[in-house]
DNA sequence: CACAACCGCGTACGACGTACCCATTAGGAG
DNA sequence: CTCCTAATGGGTACGTCGTACGCGGTTGTG
């Protein structure tokens, strides 16, 4: 086996043998990379950059990793792991499943770069391999493999979707260093053509309704979540809209200390 | 207003007055930048390598366009001019609706670099205003303004969240260069350890149950796509799942020439 | 017909990822 | 212990990118 031939970035060992000993860590670098992108954009950790933040030469990186497309791999499933999922098939499968798409959502919002990674299949890391083992366990006991694959792929569209929409205005208005107000209008030339134009009537209405108070985005996310696990619990056999203490207890032995489901562990401030 | 208080590309006119007459045009550039992109991918879309596709200098093209960036919002609403929504409210709005996500879907994946692009706040070109209208007038009889914005924000984010997948996996069978059956031959040591280490059972059923025949991508495309549709089904009112003409009669006088809007300016057209 | 605006585009600059090389370090074999 | 050798940190250099700047030629307008 070839150097270069190593399947992905999680089967080529970190560290041989032989030889002094390295002065820093895959974890460290991933951990640099990630404080860099959360400040300024992932363009911004740049190999020099991030070799800068923790004091090393710029080519040094490449003792810990093959190329910065992997680092980016490992700065991913880095972020995987911050989803807090313990316990998570824990008998009330909505509770689950807001929990993990508010975890889910935090997440992107405190990082908003991942929205600019495309993974190039799921590489599977240990902490996106655990998520999947803990989130796809919530319907395990309800559908088959393939109508889970098929209900989670519909809610992680939904979450990331409605995140991504979140963070290209967000970023807009970073970049253009104008507030929401000054950036409408700012661009109040370009609208306003539109709508007197009498072409697009439904954008009219768009802009239209736009000025009465909308709800936050915390609501927003929260009202469309609803609707998709309304359609998930459609999915579901009827057994699974009542309490599911009768299928835990067939599957494992479990007190009852009335924790059915902690609190997500950190909500998003309702900004502003 | 100085030469870069543009609020986008949009309002920046493409033809001064005077001067000579330029060799070539915005039209000529986006196409052959989106020829490049879908050959090669976005990243070899290269000013340099725009220019030498149409003959021209790499620096002509900043007479044109004031940055890549911008070029890029012009190739992403040149995109949207292929989605077919002529005729769109028509009446039935699940038909409507299935029209557009395979529309949509098609061009995914005829342009997958698309998926690369975050677009920085809708920069609603006309291509993609144009796809507003049709699009939102199909549910806008039945909804309020914001209902109808919750309920197309959530099919497509299942749309793009689904072809996203489709597109990253075509994409790392590429670079690779290997067969799917190849690529799973090559990364079963991986795979083999973690069902051997007997910690990810869930992940273990995803690949043992991956080995018998699954539905096609379109199928199960559309399989997801129907519960979307369900799912929107229950938000309408009940008079929406009956046929719609009465309505149309009741809003809009109509001959039966269908031509309800003028037709766009220029249409884009449909590749290959 | 002169002038200013605009054209195409060559040159140049400061980034980027990373190939290559080198002196230095430290585990394992004798 | 002494060597051998693999592995270290990191400097230099190459080919790429987007694009600022400025030039000589072209053209509509006064």
């Amino acid at each position: 086996m070839t150097d270069a031939e190593y399947v992905n970035i999680w089967m080529r060992p970190e560290r041989p043998a032989r030889g002094p000993k390295p002065a820093y860590s895959r974890a460290q670098i991933t951990e640099a990379a990630v404080r860099i992108a959360d400040a300024e954009g992932l363009e911004a950790a740049t190999m020099r950059r991030i070799a800068a933040e923790i004091g090393a030469g710029a080519m040094s990186l490449y003792r810990y990793v093959p190329s910065r497309d992997n680092l980016v791999e490992l700065m991913a499933d880095r972020l995987m792991g911050e989803i807090d999922v313990t316990g998570m098939p824990s008998g009330d499968w909505r509770a689950d499943l807001t929990r993990y798409a508010d975890g889910l959502r935090a997440m992107w919002l405190r990082h908003p770069w991942i929205a600019t990674v495309q993974r190039s299949l799921p590489s599977f890391g240990p902490n996106q391999l655990l998520l999947i083992e803990r989130l796809m366990g919530v319907l395990d006991v309800f559908v088959s493999i393939d109508e889970n694959l098929s209900l989670m792929a519909m809610l992680n569209s939904y979450i990331e979707g409605t995140v991504r929409e979140e963070i290209s205005s967000a970023k807009e208005f970073r970049r253009s260093g104008l507030s929401e107000s000054e950036w409408m209008a700012r661009s109040y030339p370009y609208v306003d053509r539109l709508v007197k134009s009498g072409e697009y009537p439904i954008f009219t209405k768009i802009v239209m309704e736009a000025r009465q108070p909308h709800l936050s985005r915390d609501d927003q996310f929260r009202y469309g979540l609803q609707r998709i696990l309304d359609c998930i619990a459609t999915a579901l056999p009827s057994t699974a809209e009542s309490l599911m203490s009768a299928h835990r207890e067939g599957r494992e032995e479990q007190d009852g200390s009335g924790q059915t489901h902690s609190q997500p562990s950190e909500r998003s401030s309702r900004a502003k």
